[in-house]
DNA sequence: AATTAAACTGAATTTAATTCTATAAAATTA
DNA sequence: TAATTTTATAGAATTAAATTCAGTTTAATT
């Protein structure tokens, strides 16, 4: 069975909704709604870790309590080749870049930039996606206010 | 001094580059790299999210482990009167809409989108998108492969 | 049906979270 | 400036949770 075709029961879900919710939930808590035994709980929650469903535990800060108030999309064309993604990796080495897809149909990427102000923007287009080789043109779209942005995925209620 | 006009020191900063990457880190061991004490940090993690700093602690779920393999961009029209979200707030409620974006421009949303495959795709665009009133049209972006995908801000490193 | 593997419970132990008191430092006010 | 108040911290004591582990149950496999 490869790394993952993991098969996850009602439990593993229920832990899941829970730990997506809140990553700081106690397992004392988990096994008292689902339950449980603390120890079993925390079993399942490290082989969740280990299977790599879990991937890790985030805080969410608030950008504007870090003066991070402009959020964008660019759609980024290059010359990659078909297949290869050296601008792709590129990108992902910016910090204020926060995520890198590649994107069907136009030989190029989307990425999604957070940076202070426009000043901060026109300041990282110029000097810093301005210097990748390859990159043949950009089209940005700027986020006037954001009323979702989760990463929660949808879990099942049932076991597959 | 109104909610978010919080002023943030080095160790505050700190403390939000650790958590940022493990939101499980535990006080003791932040304390331990910043030479401070357990109870001080603990207070200091309280104060973060009382002042809506760290807005909340997620778990990163593998989206391939639940069968979450399309990811998409989806441009929206709508007739909304500028200003007004009627629109904005129906997306939000879908659960595989993952973030909902009033953007500048096009009298319309960006919105980013997880189902299980195209099918799951057509079958939201149908289904739901479709009764929404108010949106004009669609634009869809498929995304072939992340490169990158987080919300980690860039943290200072010096008080501003 | 017997054997093996996996998951679980519950008690014991280790570790961390939390509370609280006493200081120290900083900010505010007189 | 000096006195006062507020805020942040350390460190000890306490409470609570994480972790370990032995024994049991359950499920899967042979």
């Amino acid at each position: 069975m490869g790394k993952l075709e993991v098969s996850l029961d009602h439990i593993d879900y229920q832990i899941l909704r829970i730990m997506q919710n809140n990553a700081r939930t106690n397992n004392a808590d988990i096994a008292r709604e689902l339950g449980m035994a603390p120890s079993a709980i925390l079993e399942r929650v490290k082989k969740l870790e280990q299977k790599e469903v879990i991937l890790q535990y985030n805080a969410k800060i608030n950008p504007v309590a870090l003066d991070q108030n402009l959020l964008s999309f660019i759609f980024i064309k290059t010359s990659d080749i078909i297949g290869e993604q050296g601008v792709a990796y590129l990108l992902a080495e910016i910090p204020e870049v926060q995520e890198v897809h590649d994107i069907a149909g136009d030989d190029g990427y989307l990425i999604k930039v957070r940076t202070n102000d426009a000043a901060g923007l026109v300041d990282l287009m110029r000097n810093t996606l301005g210097k990748i080789e390859g990159i043949i043109s950009t089209r940005t779209t700027i986020v006037l206010e954001t009323v979702k942005e989760e990463q929660k995925l949808v879990i099942p209620t049932q076991t597959a």
